[in-house]
RNA sequence: GCCUAGGUGGCGGAAUGGUAGACGCAAGGGACUUAAAAUCCCUCGGGGGCAACUCCAUGUCGGUUCGAGUCCGAUCCUGGGCACCA
């Protein structure tokens, strides 16, 4: 009788009791496998039933790697400063270290539940002193290599709150809390120089076995394109600004020229008569945040500026305009606009009532041209295509000295700090003089003082501005100094964690060089989409600063990358609590078992995709592993014997090993599990039942269903784990079917079927598809013209 | 608008260019049972036909091929991501 609540609580101690069990060995002898789960985020609600998709994949990875004699790392840890877990704590009035705490206590004690085979002696958590100082460390090396640096850039203020906002805080303008207005204002920020990383972090992409669409993903998040830097210089006036151009071809039909609203030219150039709209319209863009600047479609605004440039190619003198669909952040913050061939430039051309002159030969009357064609008006380019005439100006416009090939990013430095108490303290003092500096190795870490009032306050000043006196004013060298008072963003302790698993206790480094060169890269990283580019970008940038440093050794963290799909709820749609259709995992794994939980997750359709939750579904997982579980100890049991004499069972479990072998490795669960489906079946099917198979059986089935697996593996006889069994191994002979069916079509329609040796010749075929009383009514008074033969498929008769 | 992944029974989904619908769920029938549940066995895309059988079917329209869910070209729809990127 499968009793799972018993059988499980029955595993799950033998388990916890055996402080070594699943922990890996350090074996250098055995190949590695170092299996990855993006961490959780500890969050109040406790475990999701989305998580474990994603955990059970991994871990039956890391089940079958051990069977196949790998030595496997499998770790588990938590996520557990950042924002959500502050707000958290601030709703339950509780210190967030406490409510922190607890909530990684839940969740451990719900991933224990499931089953995993997850080494709990590497259990790491970003809010430990002794993992932190790590996060810290490297910053400080980050820092000394001129990688962190600081800066004034906008944020989300919002005045009546007095704080800054997360992007995801700002809804419309306005405080998600209260709906105040928020302006974006700019405001003291340490930065890292991803930027630095941009050439590498694109080029390495290249070789890993990553999800496409997240390579490509990655790809335009960092947004290489080359192109010309032009050199404008401005009539009257000693001043000159640069532009950026993928169509340098175009030069020729530039009309006028755009400047973004933050560009410090503005006002030393703007004219009298324009001062006042200019100003005016400065303000106004000042107030749009990035989303509302973007969101404005199609209506380009901007004004004059009363100024004029020089065309460096033709002497030509052309305005210059303000406009916010020019962005500061990309490329120079100015434009040359050619309205003929740039849609933006076109429309806004159109408003303002600016002239065009066509440079490639097109249809421009209803909108800008931007194909290819030869081009006109344009001297020297006049006649050639896109690329020659690339070509020619941008080698004019590098003679004359106004501009020079460049390869310009999107990718933008990365913000690092936060106006927030539960994060990282940033290792840095102010000095007297006005410079920062990083302090020394043997101060780490740095911890978060205690503070009564750690939230947000409405000076807008980060909450450690009101630590103790002798946190906040250590002396430093002799001096008295004063600490940063901003700490890390979450993403922090995120980058670089699968780096510390390997070693979670070293004292003296963030891990054992050794340790570190024998288990990166991570072999089979999997978690959400919704990472594809921060974090995986952010981790990749971190470790390729460690191996420039010569901390790791290889160039990429993450060899494989996987994402799971989401499980929505039972009515297709995302599950939310405002939804109603949230399914507590707890509540699965008392009525059902974690067995069921887990065998359905992975049985519901390919990893990657989203599927709904299904009660029915779940029982039918149930109801498999019951009818598995009667193979073993029940009536089917009398059937065991120690030969077999069943050619049908031989090829099914054969089969059934090859598909689950090669499956599990293609992370292709469903397919697997639906050949473990149809061995079961033929055994219910069979007289007897040889007992290797269903040993066989049993490994397999214990990689997804552990509890149950070493259930059936202790009623088969064994009294040692299933865990470190020898994975099953099948036999090509066994997959060589005696009869195979051809189908026999004619014309490309099966007319019949039939059954004939593997070896069997294409004459014999012929014959027996022209015997068919099927088959002769459609070859009757015609010619047989041409004769298709695949063997052990089909055979197509092509008449007329 | 751009990028990306998809559209297959009542449902989740299978299918190296080779018999579309494996496996599971739901449904129906049968066996067992005093009965129910559980279990085991069978049926199960749609139309037509008593039946043998036959026609239609993988969003839509074309194309390539002896043969297309699969390849190519259009087109419609859905999900995810990015969004004035010069």
């Amino acid at each position: 009788m499968y009793d799972h609540k018993k059988i499980e609580e029955k595993w799950r101690k033998y388990w916890e009791s055996n402080q070594t069990f699943y922990c890996d060995t350090h074996d250098f002898q055995k190949p590695k496998f170092y299996a990855l789960d993006m961490f959780p985020f500890p969050s109040g609600q406790g475990l999701h039933v989305g998580h474990p998709e994603g955990y059970t994949a991994t871990d039956i990875i890391s089940r079958m790697k051990r069977m196949q004699g790998y030595n496997v790392l499998h770790p588990m840890g938590w996520d557990a400063f950042g924002l959500p877990a502050e707000q958290y704590a601030i709703e339950h009035n509780e210190h967030p270290e406490i409510s922190t705490r607890k909530n990684i206590a839940h969740f451990k004690k719900q991933i224990q539940a499931l089953g995993m085979s997850i080494d709990w002696s590497k259990e790491i958590s970003t809010i430990d002193p002794d993992y932190y100082k790590w996060t810290q460390w490297i910053f400080c090396r980050l820092f000394e290599h001129d990688l962190a640096y600081v800066a004034d850039v906008p944020v989300n203020f919002c005045p009546e709150l007095g704080t800054v906002l997360a992007n995801e805080e700002v809804i419309d303008g306005k405080s998600e809390r209260g709906g105040y207005p928020v302006i974006r204002m700019p405001m003291r920020q340490w930065m890292l120089k991803i930027t630095s990383y941009a050439d590498r972090l694109e080029k390495d992409l290249e070789g890993l076995n990553w999800p496409k669409s997240t390579i490509e993903m990655q790809r335009n998040w960092i947004g290489k394109s080359s192109g010309v830097e032009i050199t404008f210089k401005v009539k009257g006036s000693g001043e000159s600004f640069r532009v950026f151009t993928t169509r340098v071809d175009t030069l020729y039909g530039c009309t006028y020229c755009c400047l973004a609203p933050e560009h410090p030219l503005i006002p030393l150039l703007v004219g009298e008569n324009e001062k006042k709209d200019v100003l005016s319209y400065l303000e106004e863009a000042k107030k749009k945040s990035d989303l509302l600047r973007t969101s404005l479609s199609k209506e380009k605004t901007g004004v004059p500026l009363g100024a004029y440039a020089i065309n460096p190619i033709n002497g030509k003198e052309i305005p210059i305009y303000v406009a916010d669909y020019v962005l500061g952040s990309y490329g120079t913050g100015a434009v040359m606009a050619v309205p003929a061939h740039d849609q933006r430039d076109y429309e806004f051309a159109k408003a303002h009532h600016l002239p065009m002159i066509q440079v490639l030969e097109g249809d421009i009357s209803s909108a800008a041209f931007e194909g290819d064609a030869p081009h006109i008006h344009s001297e020297e380019a006049n006649g050639k295509g896109i690329a020659e005439a690339k070509a020619i100006i941008t080698k004019k416009l590098v003679a004359l000295g106004a501009g020079k090939e460049v390869i310009n990013y999107k990718l933008r430095d990365w913000l690092f700090s936060r106006q927030r108490y539960w994060g990282e303290p940033i290792p840095v003092v102010q000095k007297k003089d006005g410079t920062s500096a990083i302090l020394k190795d043997d101060e780490l870490p740095l911890t978060l003082p205690e503070l009564d009032q750690y939230a947000p306050t409405k000076d807008g000043k980060p909450p450690l501005s009101k630590a103790p006196d002798a946190w906040l004013h250590p002396v430093y060298e002799g001096e008295k100094v004063t600490r940063e008072t901003n700490t890390m963003p979450q993403w922090a302790g995120s980058c670089w964690y699968y780096i510390r698993y390997i070693d979670p206790h070293n004292k003296n480094a963030l891990a054992d060089k050794k340790l570190l060169d024998h288990w990166l890269p991570v072999d089979l990283y999997i978690g959400g989409q919704e990472h594809a580019v921060l974090h995986l970008l952010y981790a990749r940038f971190w470790h390729k600063f460690l191996y420039d440093i010569g901390v790791v050794s290889c160039k990429e963290p993450f060899q494989r990358l996987f994402h799971q799909g989401m499980i929505l709820g039972a009515n297709n749609e995302k599950m939310s609590k405002s939804r109603g259709n949230v399914v507590n995992p707890d509540e699965i794994v008392e009525t059902t078992g974690a067995d069921s939980l887990r065998l359905f997750e992975m049985f519901a359709g390919p990893l990657s995709d989203s599927k709904p939750w299904s009660t029915e579904g779940l029982n039918g997982a149930r109801r498999f592993i019951e009818r598995s579980f009667r193979l073993i100890d029940g009536e089917e049991e009398k059937k065991r014997h120690s030969h077999t004499n069943s050619h049908e069972l031989d090829y099914v479990y054969h089969s059934m090993v090859k598909k689950c072998t090669e499956d599990f490795e293609s992370l292709d669960f469903n397919t697997a599990i639906s050949s473990m489906m149809v061995f079961v079946n033929e055994c219910y099917k069979a007289k007897t039942l040889y007992v290797p198979y269903l040993e066989g059986f049993t490994k397999i089935f214990s990689c997804i269903c552990p509890f149950a697996g070493e259930e059936m593996w202790s009623l088969l006889g064994h009294d040692q784990t299933i865990a470190y069994e020898t994975w099953p191994t099948y036999e090509s002979d066994a997959l060589i079917q005696r009869k195979v069916k051809i189908a026999i079509q004619v014309n490309g329609k099966v007319r019949d079927v039939v059954e004939v040796s593997p070896s069997a010749t294409e004459e014999e075929v012929k014959s027996l598809a022209f015997q068919s009383e099927k088959v002769k009514p459609y070859l009757a008074e015609k010619t047989v013209r041409k004769c298709i033969y695949v063997p052990g498929k089909i055979m197509n008769l092509v008449v007329a």
